[in-house]
DNA sequence: ACCTATCATCGACGATTATCGATTAAGGGG
DNA sequence: CCCCTTAATCGATAATCGTCGATGATAGGT
């Protein structure tokens, strides 16, 4: 796998996060993410092309958002630790407001 | 003042809700607004000018984040009430979020 | 060496965004 | 009535975004 670059801690910031996961689609990322393990790829099942997803995880990867280990042809992905630390329950929140149960709170 | 649109409750949307806050100058009014009283775009000191800051305050109406309350010549900006119903804890994650100690916590 | 798999990058495209200055709408106040 | 204030809207513009298909980079397998 080509080299990817993270961002330093220091330089995550809110607002550039916030817009991060403004998108249907990266938002679909995290939540599969949010088991706290590494994915591949593949495991995010989104309507949108290869390279398109691509894009998605090089925008989650730029907020500071997630993590990208390459191993051999594959690369694998995780959530940053770094971003609670920075923003402690901010991503807790936002994957609680996924869940059905705030659909029905309407 | 001419009537302005709020969106039902039913359906404010997280995606949207968090694209919206994920821009400095959104952020800064969602954080004028935090005490939970009612503010005039004046009370708002951003870096725009005023046609650009009612189309910000457009987009978090749209969002479903703030409440517009016209009264005489003056339109009164509120946080609604249903984004916590919805989203609980969510605004609170964020706002918590834009303090000082987030920014340390590199 | 060659083929295959996985993922990043490129070039292009239409759509959306953030911005401005100017205008318009609506409501006071003299 | 005629001004003044507040804020929404309009038209324009440059920049960014989300998408695609194609190509490139890297590593494994045979």
């Amino acid at each position: 796998m080509r080299r990817v670059v993270h961002p330093p801690a220091e330089q995550i910031n809110l607002a550039e996060v916030l817009s991060a996961l403004g998108d249907p689609i990266r938002l679909e990322i995290v939540k599969v993410l949010s088991d706290g393990r590494e994915h591949v790829q593949p495991d995010f099942v989104v309507p949108v092309g290869q390279s398109t997803l691509s894009y998605h995880m090089k925008t989650l990867r730029d907020a500071g958002i997630v993590f990208s280990r390459p191993e051999g042809t594959r690369c694998f992905v995780s959530l940053r630790a770094e971003l609670e630390q920075k923003f402690p329950g901010l991503l807790a929140a936002v994957l609680r407001s996924t869940r059905p149960s705030a659909a029905e709170r309407a």
